[in-house]
RNA sequence: GGGGGCGUAGCUCAAUUUGGUUAGAGUGCUUGACUGUCGAUCAAGAUGUUGCGGGUUCGAGUCCCGUCGCUCCCGCCA
C-alpha cells in the first residue's frame, strides 16, 4: 500500500474520497475516546481523526501508543470537519481523515527537540540532529526556496543560450587568494591537490575552447575563517561569456536577479540597479559595499575646517588627512554617556577620537565648539546638511581610516536609529576598482580582484606613472550593503597577462609553472570574455531574510570548520596515512 | 592569532550581581482520567557529572586558574 495524497493536499474537493497518506506524527491529542493526529510531510499538516467505532479492536490500541515523530501509514475516508472545529492556520483545516485502517511504518524515540515547537533551539544542538531540524517546516521552507531560485537561475541562463559545463573539484594549487584545502596524491607521493576557490581558470578555459557561454552551480572552498556570512565550503553561480563588455553582463545579472524576484519572491525589482564607482562608494558611504536602503552620507569637511583653530583637526589636515563627518538625525538628544559610547565605538573601529556637534536652537553645542566662528560652523551645516535637532560625527585623520570609521558608524547609527526598512531590496555595481593593492606585509602589489583581471589602460605609460592609480575592469554586486558577487572582464592577451604577473613580483619561470597553461591558452586565439560570480548561499540567506549562511546550508559548517553531524573532520588510519606518504610532524 | 558573549533537567531558561538549607519554572517525558481537540484539558510522577579539570573556602552553579564546545566580531577571506 503506498500514499494516495500528501499530506497538504486534501481539500473539500475531495469529500468522501477513500484516501492513504503517508507522514509524521506531528503532534497528537488523545482525548480518551478519540484520538487526533496532525500528519506531517513536506506539504502540509492533516488532522487524522482515530474513532474507535471506525478501528477494529486491535487497532485503536495502537492508535494509543503512536507518539511524537512515529511514521505512519492511514487509509480512510475524507470528511468535512464538524461545524465550528474547522482549523483556519493550515490548508486542509476544512476536513479530516478519519482513520479505518492505519500501519505503524516505524516508531520513534523522543526527540531531542520538538519538530512541531517553532522556537528558538541551540544551534548545536540542530547541526548534531539536523536531520530533525530540516523536518520543522520553517527551515523546511528555506531548502524549498533555495530550489527553486537555483532552478529559477538554471531556466534563465537556459534562455539565455549558457551552457552547465563541470569544472573539476581536484584542481592544482595556486599562489594568490585564500588558503587552499590540500588534497594529498597517493599516485604522486609529495604531491597534492587543492579545492577549487573558484573555477577561475577553467572557465577562461572553456572560453578559449569556444564555449561562448558557460555557467555552473559550482562547489567552491576557502580554507579561511568563518563568519556568520562566510563558510569554508560554499556554493558560487558561476558564468563566463565571450565577446562581452561590462554592460552585457550587467544586463544578464539584473535580468536574472528580475526572474528570481518574479518568480520566487512574487516582486517586481526595479532595473537597472544602482551603479557606483569604487572611489564615490568610499568617499560617500565608507564602504565598497555600500548598504543603500539610507542615505546618511559621508560629508568631507576638509576644506571647511582647515583654517579652524582645532589642534586635532589642523594637524590632521596639515597632514594631509581628512577631517570627514556624518549626520545623526534627531540625536542632538543623546546624553553625553551615549554619545561617549559612540566614542568608543569608534575607536573600536580604528578611529583617535570622535568629535561631535548637536545643532540646537542656540546654535551648535559641542566641548569644541568655541574653536569655530559662526561662519565655520554654518559652513559645516550647509555642506553636511544638518538641520536643528540633528548631530555631526566626525573623524579625522588619514583618508582609508576616516572612511572605514565613518561608513561601519553610518550602519551602526542606522540600526539604532531603525533607518532601514525590513523588505527593501536595493542592489548596486561598484564598478572601477582599483587593480592592485599594495601588500604591506609582503611588500608588493597584489591584484585587488584576482590577477586576471583586465586594467582599463593597457599602455605602459599608465603602467609605469603610478600602479595605485591603474583601474580593474572588475565590478561587485552588492545587495543591501552584502557583497553578493563579483567579477571582471579578464585578460585576453598573453602580453598584458604575463606583465600582470610580473608586476604582482611573480617571475617568469613561477607563471610557466603555475599558470603555463593560461599562458598558452591564451596564445592560441583567446576571445575577449568576462564573467562573473554570485554567492548562491549569500543571495539566498539575503532574499529569505535569514540571519546566517547556516539557515540555507542544509549541512553546514560550525565557526571552527567542523560538521557536528557527521564529526568531520576526523582521524584516519595509520595505513591511510601510510598510502599517502604522510607522517605528522610531532611523530618524528 | 586577538577581543566579547554563552554553557544549569531531553529542550527553553531562572538561581551567578552579594558564596550559605534539599538547584527551581515552563515545556517535553511516564502513568492515569476524559468522544471534538488543534499550544487540548485535568491529576499524579520521574528526570541534574550546574560543559570538563584543578584551586580558594567551614561551604562553590556562584569566586580564581586552566581547558573544551557553540557563537559574534577583528585579523584573514585574490
Amino acid at each position: 500500500m503506498k500514499r494516495t495524497h500528501t499530506c497538504g493536499e486534501l481539500s473539500t474537493k475531495h469529500l468522501n474520497e477513500q484516501v492513504t497518506l503517508e507522514g509524521w506524527v506531528h503532534s497528537r491529542r488523545d482525548h480518551g475516546g478519540i484520538l487526533f493526529v496532525d500528519l506531517r510531510d513536506r506539504y502540509g499538516l492533516t488532522q487524522v481523526v482515530f474513532n474507535p467505532t471506525n478501528l477494529t479492536e486491535e487497532d485503536y490500541p495502537k492508535a494509543e501508543s503512536l507518539r511524537d515523530e512515529y511514521v505512519i501509514l492511514v487509509q480512510g475516508k475524507v470528511v468535512p470537519r464538524l461545524e465550528g472545529t474547522e482549523n483556519e492556520k493550515i490548508s486542509t483545516g476544512e476536513i479530516e481523515l478519519v482513520a479505518e485502517h492505519f500501519e505503524i511504518q516505524n516508531i520513534a524515540q523522543t526527540p531531542p527537540f520538538l519538530v512541531s515547537e517553532e522556537g528558538e533551539i541551540s544551534e548545536s544542538l540542530c547541526l548534531k540532529y539536523r536531520f530533525l531540524d530540516l523536518r520543522r517546516p520553517m527551515v523546511q521552507n528555506n531548502f524549498i526556496q533555495r530550489h527553486q531560485i537555483v532552478r529559477t537561475i538554471r531556466n534563465y541562463l537556459d534562455d539565455n543560450r549558457f551552457l552547465d559545463i563541470e569544472t573539476p573539484v581536484l584542481c592544482r594549487s595556486t599562489p594568490e587568494g585564500a588558503r587552499d584545502y590540500l588534497i594529498p596524491s597517493r599516485t604522486h607521493p609529495r604531491e597534492f591537490f587543492a579545492l577549487p576557490q573558484s573555477p577561475q581558470l577553467y572557465k577562461q578555459c572553456l572560453m578559449m575552447a569556444g564555449m561562448d557561454r558557460y555557467y555552473q552551480v559550482a562547489k567552491c572552498f576557502r580554507d579561511e575563517d568563518l563568519r556568520a556570512d562566510r563558510q569554508p565550503e560554499f556554493t558560487q553561480i558561476d558564468l563566463e561569456m565571450s565577446f562581452v563588455d561590462e554592460d552585457d553582463i550587467f544586463q544578464l545579472i539584473e535580468g536574472l536577479m528580475k526572474s528570481v524576484f518574479a518568480n520566487v519572491l512574487g516582486k517586481d525589482l526595479e532595473i537597472p540597479f544602482l551603479r557606483i564607482s569604487y572611489d564615490d562608494a568610499m568617499n560617500r558611504f565608507g564602504s565598497d559595499k555600500p548598504d543603500m536602503r539610507f542615505d546618511m552620507e559621508i560629508s568631507d569637511l576638509s576644506k571647511e575646517v582647515q583654517d579652524v583653530d582645532f589642534r586635532v583637526f589642523k594637524q590632521v589636515i596639515e597632514s594631509g588627512g581628512a577631517v570627514k563627518c556624518i549626520v545623526a538625525p534627531d540625536c542632538a538628544k543623546y546624553s553625553s554617556g551615549e554619545i561617549d559610547k559612540l566614542r568608543k565605538k569608534a575607536e573600536s573601529f580604528g578611529a583617535n577620537g570622535l568629535a561631535w556637534f548637536k545643532v540646537t536652537s542656540e546654535g551648535a553645542q559641542s566641548p569644541i565648539a568655541k574653536f569655530f566662528t559662526s561662519d565655520q560652523i554654518e559652513k559645516i551645516q550647509k555642506k553636511s546638511g544638518a538641520s536643528e535637532g540633528d548631530l555631526l560625527l566626525f573623524v579625522a585623520g588619514e583618508k582609508n581610516m576616516v572612511h572605514d570609521v565613518l561608513g561601519k558608524l553610518r550602519l551602526e547609527m542606522a540600526e539604532r536609529l531603525g533607518l532601514i526598512k525590513d523588505d527593501l531590496f536595493v542592489f548596486a555595481w561598484v564598478t572601477d576598482f582599483p587593480l592592485l593593492e599594495w601588500d604591506e606585509e609582503a611588500s608588493r602589489y597584489v591584484a585587488m580582484h584576482h590577477p586576471f583581471t583586465s586594467p582599463k589602460e593597457c599602455d605602459q605609460e599608465s603602467w609605469d606613472a603610478n600602479p595605485q592609480n591603474l583601474r580593474a575592469r572588475a565590478y561587485d554586486i552588492v545587495l543591501n550593503g552584502v557583497e553578493i558577487g563579483g567579477g571582471s572582464i579578464r585578460i585576453h592577451k598573453k602580453e598584458v597577462q604575463e606583465k600582470m604577473f610580473s608586476f604582482l613580483g611573480i617571475s617568469t619561470e613561477e607563471a610557466n609553472d603555475k599558470f603555463g597553461f593560461l599562458l598558452k591558452a591564451l596564445s592560441f586565439g583567446a576571445p575577449p570574455h568576462g564573467g562573473i560570480a554570485l554567492g548562491l548561499d549569500r543571495l539566498v540567506m539575503l532574499l529569505l531574510g535569514q540571519r546566517s549562511l547556516r539557515d540555507v546550508i542544509a549541512f553546514p559548517k560550525t565557526q571552527k570548520a567542523s560538521c557536528l553531524l557527521s564529526a568531520a573532520p576526523s582521524e584516519v588510519d595509520d595505513s591511510q596515512l601510510k598510502g599517502l606518504s604522510l607522517k605528522f610532524l610531532d611523530e618524528e
